[in-house]
DNA sequence: CCGGTGACCCGAG
DNA sequence: GCTCGGGCCACCG
């Protein structure tokens, strides 16, 4: 059980339409204040992994954040989220109290 | 081992 | 609204 497992894992449990915040990712795979290794461990996210929903992941402003990553596609993350219903506010931000995943087990 | 970097977060000014 | 500084850990050279 590796760091990026748990990382995975708690990823991977975000549900359909549903958004969770790198800080709350992190918190949930036991790594509290660790959420820049949640964003390193999609940076590095294995194709073998590719079932896991990191589209699902923004940061604490309800914001997507490609800068570093974007090798072509803008706003892949966006479309993918938009397909899944969740609805974008006209600044580009998500509203984490509608579409925030809550854990509740 | 050390230094730099990173899809981050929080607090202070 | 923006910039600075600190913090935690993993990867790369």
């Amino acid at each position: 059980m590796n760091t990026y497992t748990r990382i995975y894992a708690v990823v991977q449990r975000i549900p359909y339409g549903k958004v969770a915040t790198y800080g709350q990712v992190a918190r949930l795979a036991n790594l509290t204040g660790q959420a820049r290794l949640v964003g390193y461990a999609l940076y590095r996210l294995p194709s073998r992994q590719a079932d896991i929903p990191w589209h699902r992941v923004i940061n604490a402003k309800g914001e997507i954040s490609y800068d570093a990553f974007r090798h072509g596609d803008d706003d892949l993350q966006r479309v993918l989220l938009e397909a899944e219903g969740v609805v974008f506010a006209a600044d580009g931000k998500i509203s984490l109290p509608d579409y925030q995943w809550q854990p509740t087990g």
